[in-house]
DNA sequence: GTGAAAGCGCTAACAC
DNA sequence: GTGTTAGCGCTTTCAC
């Protein structure tokens, strides 16, 4: 379970292969201009290898001045198959410019963003989610050269989840909408982007702002918010996502009642259980694979020096995935 | 987004403090043994925060020939709220040794966790699943001082599960099981432990292995499954987790079946919308909150060299969560 | 009690 | 083309 360090170094490396360490460092970094003996470089490169040499990545970033670590900042989510997609694509894209993505889980009580980032000493910090302004310039205090916080490009965490949603309620006829926000603090954030969404597709609608409420998820906390909304004589709510959207459909049930007929209501995620519920969960979902390539190019190019404007990346449109619960 | 770097080092902190770098770290790091004058580091402390310093931590684990960084090993799992709680209370566990959590979301096609253990520069790093042989010695290759799969500690990935599962349905006096085994490769290791368990069980008690089959979270799969079940007499079924009971619930619905009356079904890991189910699912649940704990204080051990087993790692017991779908 | 100095393993100018 | 050398920012032994 545990071991005795014993490094291999670059000079070992340059021992067995009759060189200097300088020309292991080109070799092994495939410094561009330099022109290497292929001789030279493939005793190099096979010294390194019969060596199992591994260079020692604080050093590595300690002289070169920056590190190959990436940070993906993930909040207290439960989106499954979605943020896999994002972070596979992500770490994929990254690997091939020679960087390495990590994730910070964020806990309620996990230590603070900045910190970790400090910690590993990453280069870059990604976030699943909206930073706000403080926690983005404590990340580049942080040593992050590169912040990129959900942006326009990734309807996760933007308005743009919550317009769908709206625009699909109004479409079918709803002039009353409700808004069931999540209980989880965690999710505060992204949950005042995901309803201004709704709010501002009100507004070009001319119809009210919707009645917000917070549900838990809990039976009864979901019976009471269905109670409040139909005292209001609201017909569509929408959701913060999925799991707050199944909570309503069993408020519903609850009250015997069930939806599309007493109330429509409409989620936001696709999670995989949303097709399982009765009935069957309309939501909307998004292509995270291209939002996570793009922020590797960003990255890389942020990187090198070249400022790249999160604005140009290109926003990703939410889909409606109709079911029967609207 | 992109920021020029001008980092504040020890010497500036020094020079603001009136004293050497040395002392910086004296205080800094509540070097025991030795001796500082309150005023010394009162002012050092007082320098460093207004200076919002922030130790480089590359340089500081180059010196120190080891980082602060402990990596954790997720599989491609849905991230639910288990595994948070799990994750939380690793990191804050840690973190009151001064030691940071990042973890690995492995995908398919991710770079393998040696290589981003070696990026990083993790001093330990922790399983959520079992690691092969090879994958460990690759880990100390990387430069790993503490490597910790998962263990016994672990129901999350053991028998202990799928133990409780059956032992709960036998006890209510089924003597015909089925078990719903995920769809997900992913999970493939995962249930064949859970699935171990309710086999065990069954022998334990002298009925007849489980009938298992496969179900996919889609309603006609489950409801075949369902159908299935039915010809074989099974009157209870152990699910590999409550996403795939949930599937069952939804496949006994499309036959206007219902739980229990029709078919007891019980999950497992007590995700936040088992109990919005209908009915409410009987499930199983279990402490990770400990297994984070005692998982924190064995890299702590074992990073100051105090050899610890991991087979002294006191097992979590789960515990059935008992509502009305059982 | 505090400071001076020697590296940790690597990269990147610069000289050969 | 390849080797020499000077740090990167920090810890830590050893004098003061």
């Amino acid at each position: 379970m545990t071991r005795p360090a014993k490094r291999i170094t670059s000079s070992d490396v340059a021992r067995a292969a009759g060189v200097s360490r300088a020309t292991v460092s080109f070799v092994l970094n495939d410094r561009p201009g330099l022109s290497i003996t292929q001789e030279t470089r493939r005793r190099v490169l096979e010294a390194a290898q019969r060596l199992d040499y591994r260079p020692h990545a604080s050093a590595r970033s300690l002289a070169a001045g920056r590190s190959d670590v990436v940070l993906l900042s993930i909040p207290d989510l439960p989106i499954g198959a979605g943020i896999s997609r994002f972070v596979e694509e992500l770490a994929t894209a990254l690997a091939a410019y020679g960087l390495t993505l990590v994730t910070h889980l964020a806990g309620a009580h996990g230590r603070p963003l900045p910190d970790v980032c400090a910690s590993v000493d990453a280069s870059a910090v990604i976030g699943f989610d909206p930073f706000d302004h403080d926690t983005i310039q404590a990340l580049y205090r942080a040593g992050a050269r590169v912040v990129i916080p959900a942006g326009a490009d990734m309807p996760a965490s933007t308005g743009h989840i919550g317009r769908a949603q709206a625009d699909h309620l109004i479409g079918r006829g709803h002039r009353r909408l409700g808004y069931a926000a999540p209980g989880h603090a965690g999710f505060r954030e992204m949950a005042r982007e995901r309803l201004r969404g709704v709010t501002d597709a009100c507004a070009e609608a001319g119809i009210d702002p919707p009645v917000v409420l917070t549900t838990t998820l809990e039976i009864a906390s979901a019976a009471q918010a269905v109670s409040h909304w139909a005292e209001r004589s609201v017909t569509g709510v929408c959701t913060f996502n999925d799991e707050t959207a199944i909570a309503v459909l069993a408020g519903l049930h609850h009250h015997g009642l069930s939806a599309p007929a007493d109330l429509a209501v409409i989620g936001a995620d696709d999670i995989p259980t949303a097709r399982l519920t009765a009935p069957p969960l309309t939501t909307v979902c998004y292509d995270l694979h291209q939002a996570g390539r793009q922020r590797a190019e960003a990255v890389v190019a942020g990187l090198s020096g070249h400022q790249l404007d999160v604005v140009a990346l290109t926003p990703a449109v939410p889909q409606v995935v109709q079911r029967s619960s609207t």
